[in-house]
DNA sequence: CTCAGATGATACTAAATAGATTCATATAAA
DNA sequence: TTTATATGAATCTATTTAGTATCATCTGAG
């Protein structure tokens, strides 16, 4: 449910209430009484989003575990939570509180890259936060490519993982 | 002024009129004079948007130039529309005009990589239209996190270049 | 079956917004 | 300076929407 309602609004960002209800298989008065307003149900699926996403990043041990082992469960954990993700891209900028934690997310990946790159697995003539806006940007747009159907699900993972690690070239 | 507007859209999705035209400095009358109704300044944008990135993709030659040499300016070409560019992954789908468009890009696209790969240039272990998606992701995602302060601009192509020809590992 | 809790349909009011207009002012070219 | 054009400020109406409440119906547990 939660899921449905972060993907309708950020399938049709100017839908009513009563359209996103709609969307979700739900009629209004049952959105109502899940949240009164608008801004709470925003406020609602961005804590309920930042608390999986942060789960997911901990259950992956950037600190500690091996980079590449590290990395592969940072991107099967974060595309178990597709929508959310990209609910968050769309919507924190609107709640301040959700900003400290985005900043939260940025250092302990740029750390965990870091860390990769002193122990030789990642390259170092890109910075570590660049690393980590390029993972970021794969696991976005690769979900994203799934969605319009024009890479298929059950590779996913595995395409987000090569591209990042060696790229297109030959 | 149609790139601050497009822009402004992408921002505030929900953002009314009035707040439309004080964000890019304009008066909702003089906003009204050049587009009547919501619908056609949309239209407008994307119609004004998908030309010019037409032109940027064309103008790179993707059919016939050696293919580094075309990717790396279908990257800079691309760069210098970033605004109308993240516009568009927004607003094209509420626009039916747009999708013959969208698949015309995704063609040259893809067949400038399968000439790649065939060059031996790219990779042949990921599809053709996924190496398009990984481009596409990478201009996006870094565009945006220019846009956050996380890349430097100066930087921008380079980085996505790179990440693109060769990724992240050693 | 019976009943409590959940849901849907509907209606209502106040507020926000879209779309359109008018008039005054500013700007720049002739 | 004069004049045409563009812009802004303010206003107005009709529509849409948010937020709220009411009542009927459905469903499942006991």
């Amino acid at each position: 449910m939660m899921a449905a309602l972060a993907r309708a609004l950020v399938d049709r960002p100017r839908a009513s209430l009563q359209e996103l209800a709609a969307a979700v298989g739900i009629s209004k008065a049952t959105l109502y009484r899940l949240c009164r307003t608008r801004g709470h149900l925003v406020e609602r699926l961005v804590h309920h989003a930042t608390t999986r996403i942060t789960e997911a990043i901990e259950a992956a041990r950037l600190d500690a575990a091996p980079p590449l082992a590290a990395l592969e469960r940072l991107i099967t954990n974060n595309l178990e939570h597709r929508e959310l993700t990209t609910f968050l891209i769309r919507y924190w900028q609107h709640t301040p509180t959700a900003a400290g934690v985005e900043a939260g997310w940025d250092a302990a990946l740029d750390a965990f890259f870091l860390r990769g790159q002193r122990a030789g697995v990642f390259r170092i003539d890109l910075a570590a936060p660049a690393l980590t806006e390029i993972l970021v940007a794969l696991l976005l747009g690769l979900i994203d490519a799934e969605r319009r159907g024009r890479v298929a699900r059950a590779s996913l993972a595995e395409v987000i993982e090569r591209a990042f690690l060696r790229g297109a070239g030959v």
